[in-house]
Parts: structure tokens; C-alpha cells; sequence
RNA sequence: GCCCUCGUAGCUCAGGGGAGAGAGCAACCGCCUCCUAAGCGGUAGGUCGCAGGUUCGAAUCCUGCCGAGGGCACCA
């Protein structure tokens, strides 16, 4: 990589001068500005104060020595503005990035940086009380997503779903099944949404008219588990491990975790109750262990959970949690260094937190009311709108900021959605190779092409983002922030339709028509290989729309917000 | 009251110490004898919530205030 290279070579310069290099590291990023040059350095700046020189003349020297070792690629070295040290390249180094994304291909861009890492990655993890609800659209899209960069980085990592099957909840969800099966309202605390009165039907068809309570909740338990597990196929999402809380009970690894804080001196007893002194380990307050009534909370059974992912031999756990579950991170994270995580070999639990979706229609917020069982779920989402328009929708910002996901814009302007934009410069581009191959023009090995013919403004764009694709990969896992891929790649996807509409590729000059069928193939490697990373298809070709062809697409589910013609 | 996140163009959002702050949508003006116009180019649009502080340099870091959302259960 350049920038290694010229970070190699300032360190040497500093060096040769007698500067140290700065604490910070030595940076060095692309310029924002083309008149910039290509790469810039700040250290001048950084250095000025322990140099005692101003910022420019301590450039002068660098660049000084900067000269007497050239590292390859650079034209020309600049001081400007302040003191940054402005590298202009020759694009022969562009030239060097075309060979390395042809050369590793689907893997362009991936990285070692957590290749010791085995994650236990769990998210979604909603009660098995009912379908999954619309917004947590969100977690399986950046979930999986974050999945993705992390494998992207060599981790090992295991997607797991949690399922909360042995507290109340299900209990009450089971009360609500047997109600409706029997043509009665759900308790009032219960579940009123519609979805139980087709479940009891179903459950009827299935078992007769002679269900027991206990046959009803395995049943509806059971039920509910398979219809998750279809949506999330329907999304494309596949867990490797759905996990039982009841296995926990079972054996007997809650109180596993009781005898472990108390053997800490953890835990003392108040109000009929079991508590957990937590305060004094950092939590905002004390938490109750056991209730008075003999059950162990939510606490107490995650604390269980967790433990055993790590006894599962995954080293690093990650959570994913709506930010409306922010107060437990906390008592989770105390709680499990007490029990002796949070070292080197067990790190404390990474909870990543996201702000909630908020459902509107047509600019109204839609209130979500048990009661009145209104409920919109994933499902409803993907009965209107293709999985993909679904996911990119869910990973165009970033999670810690509330997303408002309106049903109507969605649905009514899923043809304007950023995702088409992407898909379809990934379909030109396929495109043109297959125009190619069809007129039987046959791309030479890349090493017998001339990459020197490739200076329109347009092909060294194109190479320059795909230059910051690797180092935007390796933030994006740090960050775990997927929403910075889909940023590079509608950016990429600029790049790519702009050299579209401006490099024709098949001319009857062969030199050329090589050495950009190669960057074509390279443009192709960077759309297919984010869009993978995000858990969007990249379709090799997709219709013409043309404006004059009004509707199109009328997808017959009685909309009421049809497609205008758009055009006058 | 305390804790977390967010306030950037008319709208939805990127950018999260570096040089005139970006994109999409909406508005306006152009571009298909040529690899798919779901495309490209241009114009217009900003006190980066407010006030202090740190720094050579702040939209970015710190403090306070204002505003929005979410938490503060022997629910999960």
C-alpha cells in the first residue's frame, strides 16, 4: 500500500533529521482536495512545538530529506497551507491498486485484523411471543452486517439468537393462544394482536379441538419459533445457533451463577428478595437476583447465558441491543467481572447499542398498542419492498441515531432507493463484459495489459476509491458501523456511472479496450464485495425503466400510493 | 433528578481534530444516431442548536445550557 510507503519513508526522513516521530503515529491520508495532491501528512504541524520551528520550515526539513529518498511513486512533494506536507503521485500507483484488487479478487479490501478473534455475535434475540416486529428490521440488517465486516477482518464468527422461553412472557403469550383457540379475548395483559386468532386456527387444524393449555403453549412456542426463523430467512439472514433459555435452567447453570456471587460475597438478602451488590462494583444501583417469589430475573438468567458462550470457547462476546435495554449494560458488564470475566483472556461483553426505529405512515408515527394489537412486522415490510431495499433502507445511517422508517415513502419510492443506484452500476458493469464477451472480444491476462492507457480523470477516480476501500473496511469493523460501507459504495457507485457515461470501453483501440475491461472487472470486484459485506444481492443485470413507460411495477397489493407517472 | 444517544442545506442523512463543510431527495436548467437514461452534467440552497473552554488548527474533543428520542421494576 502507498500509504504504508510513505509513511515508511517519513519515518526514515524524521529519522535523518533527528525529529521523533510523533506519539500519535505518523498519519497520512488522501487529500480532499485534488489540488492537494494526492496524499497528505500533518507531522510538520504535530512536531512544530517539540521541533521549536514553525510548522513550515519543519516541513522544509522533512521534505528535505524526503528528497534524498524518494519512495517510488511520488512526483512531486509540496508545502502548503499551515504546514502540510502534500505528496503528488505519479498514477502509476493507481496502477498498483488495479493489481491488487484483481489480485485477491472477491477478498479485496478483507484484513487480518481480528484473525484471533472468535466472536459470539448475538442479536435480534425478540421474545418468541410473536412475529418479528418492523423495526427490528434494523437489527437484523446491521447485525448481520456487522457480522459480515468482523469475518471480513478473519474473525471467527458466530451468529446466535437468543430465545427468552422460560420467563412470564411465554406464559402469558400461551394464556392468549388458548383464548383465542377457545374464541375468547386474551387477558388483559396478554397478547391482543390479530396474529393469535390465525395461529389458534392453525393450531386447531393442526391438533383438533381438544388442545390442553401445555399442548397449546409447545405448540404456539414452537409456532412462533418457525415463523421467525422464515422471516429472517426471507431477509437472508441464517442463525448458527438459536439458544434455549430453558436449557439453562435445566442444567442448572442459573444456579451455577448464584453460588458463584455468592461464594464472591456478591449478594445479600433484603425485602424477601436475593440482591446483587452491584453499586459498589459500578452500576448505577443494586439488582435483584432472586425475587421474593423464588424466580430468578433477567439478570440472573443472562448472566448464565453469557457465561456459557464463553464456556462455548468464544472469546469475544458481542451483543446488540435497542437502546431502550441501555440501562442493563452496566449490571451485565459488573456482574460478569465479578464472576471473573473481564481480563485479557475474557473480555466483558461488548454491548453495541442502537436507537430505536420509529414506524410512521405517511408522516404519522404509528403507535404501536398491544392492546389494540397493532403490530406491523418485518414481514409486512417484505411483502411490499424487496429484501434488499429493506436492508440498505436499514444501513444508510448510523446506529446511533434514531431511524424513522416511513412505510409509505419506503414502499411508494423503493424504485428511487440508493440500493437500485448501487445494483445498477453493478449491473452495467457486468454489462459490459458481457457485451464484450458476446462480440468476441477476449480480455488478456492481466499482467499482458497496458494499465498506463487507463488517464481519464474517470478511471483514476474509480481507482482511488477503491484505494480507501480496505482502510473503510477496517473502520467499519472497528466502529462496527456497516453504514460507513454503504457510504463508500454509493460513492463507488457515482464513480462507476460517471466513467460509464464518460470512457466507452469497447473501442476498436484493443490496448485500450484491455486495460479497461480490466478496470471494469475491478469496478465490479468493489461493488460485489461491499454489497456482500451489507448482505445485498448484486444482480448482474436489471431492467431498463424508461420514464415514458409510466407505472411499471404495479405489484397488485391494492396499494393506495401508486406510482405517479412522474414525468409531464 | 440521574444515565445513554442525537441536534449539519427545505427534507433524510454522511463527515467525528486539519486546508473554501458533502451526498441523496425536493426545485430549476441541460444531455440518449454510441457498452442498459434505475444514468450523467450544471444552478440554487449552510451563524454545522447556543455559549464558553482546550489546541498551531474545532462541525469534530471538554463543560454548561436549550431541544428531540430512549432508559432509570422483585418486565424481558
Amino acid at each position: 500500500m502507498i500509504a504504508d510507503d510513505l509513511v515508511a519513508a517519513l519515518d526514515a526522513a524524521l529519522h535523518t533529521i533527528g525529529l521523533e516521530v510523533p506519539s500519535s503515529g505518523l498519519e497520512v491520508v488522501p487529500t480532499k482536495n485534488r489540488e492537494h495532491g494526492d496524499w497528505q501528512t500533518n507531522v510538520a504541524m504535530v512536531l512544530a512545538k517539540s521541533a521549536g520551528a514553525a510548522p513550515r520550515e519543519v516541513a522544509g526539513r522533512i521534505v528535505a530529506a524526503l528528497e534524498a529518498a524518494a519512495p517510488a511513486h511520488v512526483a512531486r512533494t509540496e508545502i502548503a497551507g499551515p504546514g502540510f506536507i502534500n505528496f503528488h503521485l505519479a498514477s502509476t500507483w493507481l496502477y498498483d491498486v488495479l493489481g491488487a484488487v484483481i489480485g485477491d479478487g472477491a477478498a479485496y479490501g478483507h484484513g487480518d485484523a481480528y484473525a484471533d478473534l472468535a466472536v459470539n455475535l448475538e442479536f435480534v434475540s425478540a421474545n418468541p411471543t410473536g412475529p418479528l416486529h418492523a423495526g427490528g428490521g434494523r437489527w437484523v440488517a446491521v447485525g448481520d452486517a456487522i457480522a459480515n465486516l468482523l469475518a471480513a477482518q478473519g474473525a471467527r464468527v458466530h451468529r446466535e439468537y437468543y430465545l427468552n422461553d422460560a420467563g412470564h412472557q411465554l406464559d402469558i403469550f400461551a394464556a392468549s393462544l388458548m383464548a383465542r383457540y377457545r374464541g375468547e379475548q386474551p387477558p388483559e395483559d396478554g397478547y391482543q394482536g390479530a396474529y393469535l386468532i390465525d395461529m389458534a386456527d392453525a393450531m386447531r387444524a393442526d391438533l383438533g379441538d381438544d388442545v390442553s393449555a401445555e399442548q397449546a403453549a409447545d405448540w404456539g412456542y414452537h409456532a412462533v419459533v418457525a415463523e421467525l426463523r422464515d422471516d429472517l430467512a426471507r431477509i437472508g439472514v441464517h442463525f448458527d445457533t438459536w439458544f434455549s433459555e430453558r436449557t439453562l435452567h435445566e442444567r442448572g447453570d442459573v444456579t451455577d451463577v448464584l453460588t458463584a456471587l455468592r461464594e464472591g460475597g456478591h449478594t445479600y438478602e433484603r425485602d424477601g428478595a436475593e440482591w446483587l451488590a452491584s453499586e459498589a462494583l459500578g452500576d448505577q444501583r443494586d439488582r435483584v437476583l432472586v425475587r421474593s417469589n423464588g424466580t430468578t430475573t433477567y439478570l440472573t438468567n443472562d448472566l448464565a447465558y453469557h457465561r456459557d458462550k464463553l464456556a462455548r470457547g468464544w472469546t469475544h462476546l458481542i451483543d446488540i441491543w435497542g437502546a431502550d435495554h441501555h440501562g442493563q449494560v452496566k449490571s451485565l458488564q459488573v456482574a460478569m467481572r465479578a464472576l471473573g470475566v473481564g481480563t485479557e483472556a475474557a473480555p466483558e461483553p461488548e454491548i453495541i447499542l442502537g436507537q430505536l426505529v420509529k414506524l410512521e405512515r405517511g408522516g404519522v408515527v404509528v403507535r404501536l398498542s398491544k392492546r389494540a394489537g397493532t403490530v406491523i412486522t418485518l414481514s409486512d415490510i417484505l411483502d411490499e419492498v424487496d429484501p434488499d431495499v429493506a436492508r440498505l433502507t436499514f444501513l444508510l445511517q448510523g446506529i446511533d441515531t434514531a431511524l424513522t422508517f416511513d412505510l409509505d415513502v419506503v414502499t411508494a419510492q423503493s424504485m428511487e432507493n440508493p440500493v437500485y443506484y448501487v445494483q445498477y452500476a453493478h449491473a452495467r458493469v457486468c454489462s459490459i463484459a458481457r457485451r464484450a464477451a458476446d462480440g468476441g472480444v477476449v480480455r488478456p491476462q492481466f499482467a499482458d495489459i497496458d494499465p498506463s492507457v487507463l488517464v481519464h480523470e474517470r478511471e483514476l477516480d474509480l481507482l482511488r476509491a477503491l484505494a480507501e476501500y480496505p482502510e473503510t473496511l477496517r473502520h467499519a469493523a472497528a466502529l462496527r458501523a456497516p453504514h460507513r460501507v454503504t457510504t463508500w459504495v454509493r460513492d463507488f457507485a457515482s464513480r462507476v456511472h460517471g466513467f460509464y457515461r464518460d470512457c466507452r470501453v469497447i473501442t476498436d483501440d484493443p490496448a485500450l479496450t484491455h486495460a479497461r475491461l480490466w478496470l471494469v472487472e475491478s469496478a465490479r470486484i468493489g461493488l460485489a464485495g461491499s454489497l456482500a459485506i451489507l448482505g445485498v444481492s448484486a444482480p448482474e443485470a436489471m431492467e431498463r425503466l424508461d420514464v415514458d413507460e409510466d407505472g411499471g411495477e404495479a405489484d397488485g397489493d391494492g396499494g393506495e400510493a401508486g406510482f405517479e407517472p412522474a414525468g409531464e
